[in-house]
DNA sequence: ACAGTGCATTAGCCTAGACTAAATTTCAAC
DNA sequence: GTTGAAATTTAGTCTAGGCTAATGCACTGT
C-alpha cells in the first residue's frame, strides 16, 4: 500500500529527551563534539544511559553519532535544543521580573517547568515582559525562530590582567553563589576594571565602575563571563 | 543496626501517580468508592492499567482498595489530591487573570502544570491574584492547609422547574463549550430562573438577571451548577 | 609494535506505566 | 439456585529510561 503519511503530528518529546538535547547543545557550543562522559556528568547519569540515549536519539535523527567520538546536534536537533532553551530563559526571567523570584532560585524551577509549558504560554510570557533579550543572568535568550546571540566571552578567571571588561554573564545554578554575588554588586552589566591576580589559581582583584575594589576567587571567577570594553 | 531514619524526604509523586490521585478525590466526592471503570474512562487509560496502579497506591498507603468494588482516598491519599486541586486550580486563576488566557483554555494547561510547579510558585501566584477562593469556572480552591468548600450544587439539567438560581460553577475540560458558554452569558455568578425544560432529556429554558432567554441543551445544562437563591 | 589506561559501548537487569487477552468475581434475572 | 453479562483482576508483553558489570576501542608512552 505504502500510504502517504500526513505531516507526522510532532512526537512531543520526552522530559529526557528535552534534557539530553539541551545538554549536548551547550557542549558543544565552541564547536567539536560531546562525549558521553562529558553528558553523564552533566546530567547526572552513569555513562551507559548516555550510550543508550544517544543510540535512541541517533535512531530519531536528533543527533549525529560517531562512535567513541561523540555526538552532535542535527538541524532539527539544534531546533528542539533551542526552543527548551529559550522556554527556560523566558521562565527564568518571568519568575524573576513578575514573581519576585530570587535569581539563584529560578534554574531549578525553569529546569522543571520548561518541559510542561506550551508554546503559547512562553510567548505570552515573552509578551509581558516586553520580549526580553538577555534571562536574569545575562544570558541570551533564542528568539522564537530560533536564533541565538553569540558572543565571545572570557570567564574572569582568565582575564587579562590590566583590562576593562563587563560583565555579561552568569553560570546560574549554583543559587548559594548567585545569592552572594548579588551581595557584592557583581551582577551582568557591571563594568570591572582587572586589577590583578594572584598566582595558583588565586583570586582575580577587580575595581568596579563606583570605585570599589572586590577579590573574587577562582572559582567565582571562573562563573563570570565578561566581554571586554576598551573601545567604550 | 536498624538506624532510626529520619523524616523521609518525600517521595515526590510522578505526573501518572497525582493524575489518579485526583481522579479518585473526583469520583468519590459524592462518598462511596471511585470504581476501576470510572477511573479508566476519565484517564482514558484501559481498566487493567487502574488496576496495576491501584495496587501500587494501597501499597503507598495513598488510597484504601477493596477489590472487585473500589478505592478511596487515605487520609494522606486526600491531602495529595488537595494539594494538586489546589495547584490546579491557581494555575487556571493565574492564566486567566495575569497572562490572558481564555477560560476554555486554561484547563488543558494547567493539566500539564500541575505536576511541575513547586510549592514557592503556587504560593506566590496565589499571593499576586490576592489568594482567590473560585478558579475561572466558579470551583473553589483549597486553602494550602488542604481545606476545601463543599457546596450542594444542582446541574441545571435537573433543577426544579420554576426555581430561582445561581450559576455557581461550570464544568472546565471543554474548551468549546466554554467558548459558547461565554458568548451566552453563561458565566459563574450569573442568576437565572428556570422557566421550562423539554421532555426527553430536552432543554432547559432560562430567564437571566437582564430579562433575555437562553434555551440550553441537555449536554451543556449538565455542566452548568447552580445553587438556589430562593432566599435572597 | 605493543602494553596499558581510560573512556565508550554492550549485555543484562530493573521499575513505572501502558496495553491485550484470559480468567475471575459479582450481581441481576430467571 | 443457576446462569449469563458486566466489571474486575491477573497474566503476559512492551517501551522508556535508568543502573552495574563486563567488554571493546583508541590513544599514550615505551
Ligand atoms: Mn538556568
Ligand atoms: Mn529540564
Ligand atoms: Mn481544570
Ligand atoms: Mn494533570
Amino acid at each position: 500500500m505504502n500510504t502517504i503519511r500526513s505531516p507526522q503530528p510532532p512526537p512531543s518529546l520526552t522530559r529526557s529527551v528535552e534534557d539530553y538535547l539541551k545538554s549536548v547543545f551547550h557542549l558543544t557550543s565552541q564547536g567539536g563534539f560531546a562525549t558521553t562522559s562529558d553528558i553523564a556528568e552533566m546530567l547526572d547519569v552513569a555513562p551507559p544511559s548516555v550510550s543508550g540515549m544517544m543510540k535512541r536519539l541517533s535512531e530519531t535523527g536528533l543527533i549525529e553519532h560517531v562512535p567513541y567520538r561523540g555526538v552532535q546536534l542535527t538541524p532539527q536537533g539544534r531546533r528542539a535544543a533551542l526552543q527548551m532553551i529559550r522556554r527556560h530563559r523566558i521562565l527564568e526571567s518571568y519568575l524573576t521580573s513578575k514573581l519576585g523570584y530570587d535569581w539563584g532560585d529560578v534554574h531549578v524551577e525553569a529546569e522543571r517547568l520548561e518541559h510542561a509549558v506550551s508554546e503559547k504560554l512562553i510567548e505570552r510570557m515573552a509578551d509581558a515582559l516586553g520580549e526580553p533579550r538577555y534571562d536574569p543572568h545575562g544570558a541570551p535568550i533564542p528568539t522564537a525562530a530560533g536564533e541565538i546571540e553569540e558572543a565571545e566571552l572570557v570567564p574572569l578567571a582568565e582575564s587579562e590582567v590590566g583590562s576593562s571588561l563587563v560583565l555579561q554573564e552568569v553560570g546560574d545554578e549554583h543559587p548559594a553563589r548567585l545569592h552572594y554575588l548579588a551581595e557584592q554588586g557583581l551582577t551582568p552589566g557591571v563594568r570591572l576594571t582587572v586589577i590583578d591576580r594572584q598566582p595558583f589559581n588565586g583570586p582575580t582583584i577587580v575595581r568596579l565602575g563606583d570605585g570599589t575594589t572586590r577579590v573574587v576567587g577562582q572559582e567565582l571567577a571562573l562563573l563570570l563571563f565578561c566581554r571586554s570594553s576598551d573601545g567604550e
